[in-house]
DNA sequence: ATAGGGTTAG
């Protein structure tokens, strides 16, 4: 329940002494946070004759809603012959804005006990406030209201109450609503469509978006940034291109969607097109704006650009400040991420969990411990700021990480929280990292109670075994995925050339230039091993001979990759490869000599962090 | 003087 006599979010600072106010009618202040402030200003009008008019009625409304005060409010509304509605509207819209929406459905209940008839805007704010907190309970009893108060063929409302059923969890009902509806507009389609991305239904959202009649500005976005959010960036930029097409021009909300897409496939070209329109609109003031640019930056490997458009930031918010610390964290820049966040707080901004999340991460990457520990220590005893799953979860990495996989143990026994997958996944990940055997079996274990269908700690414990030479225990491990209907995900990296994106998978010969990648890496080979590279087979999963491991070894999709972009990139460019899945060791390796030997910047994201391989060591400091 | 649809960091 909301606090009975000040009203939220409105609040005035100081209390006024009405009593003794000798200022002139003209001055008189006609602030008030309770009915009695409210009384005795009233009583102060009439003694000294002034028009009851310059209250701000809304604020009596405010005030006096939801108390004992509510039919003394009724009365002053209608001394002034003002429609009354209208005056508990502006507050049900206050209420339903609010952070406690609820007020606006008690208000509603209170009307109603007081016969005052409600018209389409008071169902619309109620019907907001029910939105609001999801509470489809009592938007099935407004609903029944408006159909009883003959409002039924309001589209305002039959939109919002589509809303309200499709974000309920009731898509069906809200389908059913949506085809008998007489007629319909933009914003009754642009709402189904965005209900229904919501859920991860890109198809039909697809399919409703083909067929509405006619598509403004807000229906291509709403798609935009739908497929973003459905992992789909491909097929977000490709709408995005075809409404550029038909000639639609892209908003504030538009760019910062397709932003994300671009950080997400690592689509720089576009992503830095993008950067030049929004200097070109003037959305580059825009705040949302630079800090999705900062993350499509980072997310692209081009951590100086993130940085330019950090520093030309006349304001920032703490997302600003968390993206530019997370991407020093993934760049493995612990230092600069640390003192970022002290100039952070330098400026007076409040860190919040994200924060502290990209902190922790940039001590992890690096393996700063005893840092780490002390931010975590810091961040609720400086800050407030209480720990959540993903903060025990950054613990755990970073003590796992660092090989203190005992400690890592205790602190996930100790913890106030329920550990979820992930913090165990953790654990697991420490001990591949640290070749131990034991603790990665008690990590399975419990990934396994907690029925985790996941191959990649299947995959990771197997190679736990494969590295310890345990063949057998490698052999049942894969033989209980096969059980449980688990396949390794495909490993893939990626490369752009020339703006085309190139991808391949292990061992792929379904390139047109296949039989020339091949023959570049056995000639590169010869340099590496001039170069002391020694083939490091036992990534391998498989027991099987040395030469055939190799085979595999230099197939694998980020050398295919990097082969690829060196052979049809000018030399001296910087080469940028995603791969889906972490580097593995002999990759590693293998990219640091050729950073040497080709002489340039081989930059990779991994589903973890980037790797800037060059000279033939890399950013990571073989710390991953 | 009051209403509905699209947006950023882990």
């Amino acid at each position: 329940m909301s606090s009975l006599y000040v009203v939220p979010s409105l609040q005035i600072e100081g209390r006024h002494n009405l009593q003794s106010s000798s200022k002139p009618i003209s001055t008189l202040r006609t602030e008030f946070n309770s009915p009695i402030e409210l009384q005795q200003l009233h009583s102060l009008f009439v003694k000294t004759a002034t028009p009851l008019s310059i209250l701000p009625l809304s604020r009596v409304a405010s005030v006096c809603a939801l108390t004992p005060f509510f039919t003394y409010a009724q009365q002053i509304f209608q001394q002034l012959d003002r429609s009354e509605i209208f005056m508990w509207n502006c507050c049900l819209r206050d209420f339903a804005e609010s952070d406690s929406p609820f007020d606006a459905i008690l208000l509603f209940y209170q009307l109603r006990s007081h016969n005052i008839c409600p018209d389409s805007f008071t169902c619309s704010f109620v019907l907001k406030a029910c939105v609001q907190l999801l509470d489809l309970s009592h938007g099935r009893i407004i609903h029944g209201f408006i159909e009883k108060l003959g409002l039924q063929l309001n589209l305002v409302l039959q939109n919002v109450i589509v809303h309200l059923y499709a974000s309920c969890g009731e898509i069906s009902d809200a389908i059913l609503l949506f085809d008998k509806m007489p007629q319909r507009d933009v914003v009754t389609w642009n709402t189904m469509i965005t209900q229904l991305l919501k859920r991860g239904d890109t198809d039909s959202a697809y399919n409703f978006f083909v067929q509405m009649p006619e598509r403004n500005v807000r229906s291509w976005t709403a798609m935009v940034s739908g497929f973003a959010q459905c992992g789909k960036p491909k097929e977000a930029i490709d709408l995005f291109t075809k409404m550029e097409e038909v000639g639609l021009k892209p908003n504030e909300v538009t760019v910062v969607a397709v932003l994300a897409a671009c950080a997400d496939l690592g689509a720089l070209d576009l992503g830095s097109r993008i950067h030049e329109y929004s200097k070109k609109t003037g959305f580059y003031k825009n705040i949302q704006i630079c800090n999705t640019l900062i993350d499509m930056y980072i997310k692209c490997g081009c951590l100086q650009a993130a940085h330019d458009v950090f520093e030309s930031m006349k304001e920032r918010t703490i997302v600003s400040w968390s993206t530019m610390i997370q991407g020093l964290a993934i760049y493995g820049k612990a230092e600069e991420a640390l003192e970022l966040f002290s100039k952070m707080i330098q400026t007076g901004m409040k860190p919040n969990g994200v924060t502290f999340i990209s902190l922790l991460n940039a001590c992890t990457h690096m393996g700063l411990v005893n840092e780490g520990h002390a931010f975590f220590t810091s961040m609720t005893k400086d800050y407030g700021v209480i720990p959540s799953i993903e903060h025990y979860g950054c613990m755990v990495d970073l003590l796992s990480r660092g090989g203190l996989l005992q400690e890592a143990h205790e602190f996930i026994k100790c913890m106030p929280i329920k550990p979820n997958a992930a913090i165990w996944g953790a654990l697991l990940g420490g001990c591949k990292l640290h070749k131990n055997v034991e603790m990665a079996e008690i990590a399975m274990r419990q990934l396994q109670d907690l029925n985790i269908l996941n191959d990649g700690y299947y995959v990771v414990l197997a190679n736990i075994y494969s590295e310890a030479k345990q063949w057998e225990n490698a052999a049942k491990l894969r033989k209980l995925m096969r059980n449980k209907g688990l396949k390794k995900t495909l490993g893939w990296s990626s490369v752009t050339v020339k703006g085309v994106v190139h991808e391949f998978v292990a061992g792929d010969d379904s390139h047109p230039q296949s039989e020339d990648i091949f023959k570049m890496w056995d000639k590169l080979l010869v340099h590496m091993k001039l170069r002391g590279y020694v083939p490091n087979t036992s990534v391998i999963l498989l027991d099987m001979e040395e030469e055939e491991k190799e085979k595999f070894l230099f197939r694998h999709s980020e050398k295919l990759a990097l082969v690829f972009g060196l052979m049809n990139t000018p030399p001296g460019e910087t080469i940028r490869i995603f791969k889906n899945l972490r580097v593995c060791e002999d990759c590693h390796a293998s990219l640091k000599v050729i950073s040497e030997i080709v002489n340039r910047e081989i930059i990779v994201r991994d589903r973890n962090r980037f790797h800037c391989f060059k000279d033939g060591s890399c950013s990571c400091r073989d710390y991953w």
